[in-house]
DNA sequence: CCTATTCGCATACCGGTGGTACGTCAAGGA
DNA sequence: TCCTTGACGTACCACCGGTATGCGAATAGG
């Protein structure tokens, strides 16, 4: 691998990252194609050599965000030992780690109507709801949790912490306590 | 009141009706001025003087269908006496309201998207969150729902249903009975 | 080493979009 | 009857996402 391999990922890292920054900031639709490529110090003709256009830079953007997210819920887990205390604090860690400015605009507003919803439950489902499922299922098998399909209950579930997040994101005076506290009541019906 | 008014009101409301039409069946982004004028049968003249731009004819056309499926709701709930099955009831009827062609692709995926997710979620708080929220309230001076802070419960449980609403109408072949299944499952570990 | 070729990216350009300025003409008050 | 008002049509514009093409450096082959 030589210098030019080298040279090409820098510029799509330098892609991704503006327009990480500027739809965050001011929403995809609102973000120019001219200002993208003057933030990432390229041109028009480097973006649509490495994608296929605006669209599929803000999915690149968005598999970065969920990813990372995702990461941090897994450590949140994985700090845990009991599989329902698991459930739980991935689920508070899924609410801190959405606040970050701009992550729940380009994760949940911008996503769906973007790429269309399917596409986006499609990402959504390979980055977080998986881990989801997953928590379920050992709170099924732990007897925390009643025995049940667990993949409508997961997407429901991904719903409410969807819009707790973004009630977070997008507050003055975000507070966390009542709306985990909102979750958490919910999970705690749920437990047996 | 006139001819001139009465005009006045068909042009809007056809302005609306196509709006409604093409966005549920398009997106808000795909579809052109020139289309929504075509189909309307009028100009860009006429939209422009009864809006301020496309966004705010998309506002109308959100409002519009909100209202019809908060109806919805309301009817189903009504239908009802007891105070915990009116709360299920206008659950499950939302599912079922939503789920008409492009319903929820207008109310639940372009809705925050073109007129931010503050705007979108005051709307939906007017229209459908007022709902829910009183539903909370009966339901805790029934006794059926313990005490406690019912808004961020409220804007949660608005969350999942919104989900499982898009899940439906997503869907090529909507499982009403597993997607009610999971939400009334919350709704019983919420109950006393 | 020298050459041919590829490839990452820049430049110039295009159709179409949302939005605006202004013209028009019928309805309603005096 | 006249004039004002307002609902709407028409012509136009800046700008956007997207495409076609050009260019120069890095790489492979001999």
């Amino acid at each position: 691998m030589g210098v030019r391999a080298d040279q090409k990922e820098r510029t799509r890292e330098a892609l991704v990252t503006a327009g990480r920054q500027l739809f965050a900031e001011h929403g995809y639709a609102a973000v120019g194609l001219s200002a993208l490529v003057a933030t990432a110090g390229v041109t028009k003709g480097a973006l649509y050599h490495h994608f296929d256009g605006k669209a599929e830079l803000f999915e690149a953007v968005l598999a970065l965000v969920q990813s990372e997210v995702a990461a941090a819920v897994e450590v949140a887990a994985d700090a845990e030992d009991d599989p329902w205390e698991q459930l739980r604090a991935g689920c508070r860690e899924f609410l801190v780690a959405s606040t970050a400015p701009g992550t729940a605009r380009i994760m949940l507003v911008d996503g769906p109507a973007v790429l269309g919803w399917s596409r986006w439950r499609a990402l959504d489902d390979d980055a977080s709801g998986r881990l989801l499922v997953g928590a379920l299922r050992a709170a099924v098998a732990a007897d925390r949790l009643a025995p049940g399909p667990v993949e409508p209950l997961a997407h429901v579930l991904s719903g409410a912490l969807n819009e707790a997040a973004l009630r977070l994101a997008e507050s003055d005076s975000p507070d966390l306590g009542a709306t985990w506290g909102a979750i958490d009541r919910i999970l705690t019906g749920l437990a047996r």
